[in-house]
DNA sequence: TTAATATATTAGATTATTCGCATATAATAA
DNA sequence: TTATTATATGCGAATAATCTAATATATTAA
């Protein structure tokens, strides 16, 4: 088996690793914003969010438009959110069962 | 919005963002298999290995079972296969992607 | 109990990631 | 041209992740 395919996926889910950009891809998520939109949505310096937006970029996640002075970024590939939206049932069943167990302790 | 949710999502991305964790993972795929198992199937020492199962274990994406000397790691929640692979489609169209862009500009 | 096999843990050096700050560039308007 | 607004980049310190090597524990068999 190629090993490859891994790597990329590790590649790819570094870029996931970060709060931040998970919050970006997901202010993107109805469509593309500008950079000042999104430094206006998020508490975060604009350096710092450019950093973040340069990132996804280079890696192919997100893509940009240019229109006059500002910059629009959008989503490259919208499978990204349906994957996104697996993960997070995973992570909502997670927390269910913990909930489960922990009124299970309680009533023991 | 709440936050938590792309801090939660970002930490379970920080777990596969390991290219031998994500290959743990595939080799689980199609059900359990003994650390004794895996350690001869992959090229990393066996406390290295340990320590990976062990991460994913406390983070709810593997878990456990004993039998006799043998301890059988198995994927808890197989939405995160399905997430994966949703995943590699994306990395997959990347790649034909970039072999397009790339005949594209030879061609010219 | 001792030995053998399977698995886990700890410590520490190495390497990678993150963010703040300063500065740079790009487009447009005055 | 100069000023202004929008966006990007480089540097460096702080923090986090990774692996190796040594050691520990758990189960079973002899």
């Amino acid at each position: 088996m190629d090993k490859r395919i891994f790597e990329m996926h590790a590649g790819i889910c570094t870029i996931f690793s970060n709060s931040k950009r998970l919050e970006i891809i997901d202010l993107l998520r109805d469509g593309e914003k500008s950079v000042n939109e999104l430094s206006s949505l998020m508490e975060i310096p604009q350096a710092n969010l450019s950093q973040h937006l340069s990132l996804m970029r280079q890696r192919g996640i997100l893509e940009t438009r240019r229109d006059g002075v500002n910059i629009y970024y959008s989503i490259a590939n919208p499978k990204v959110i349906k994957a996104f939206d697996i993960m997070r049932e995973v992570l909502l069943e997670q927390l269910s069962m913990h909930e489960k167990m922990f009124k299970k302790i309680k009533s023991a």
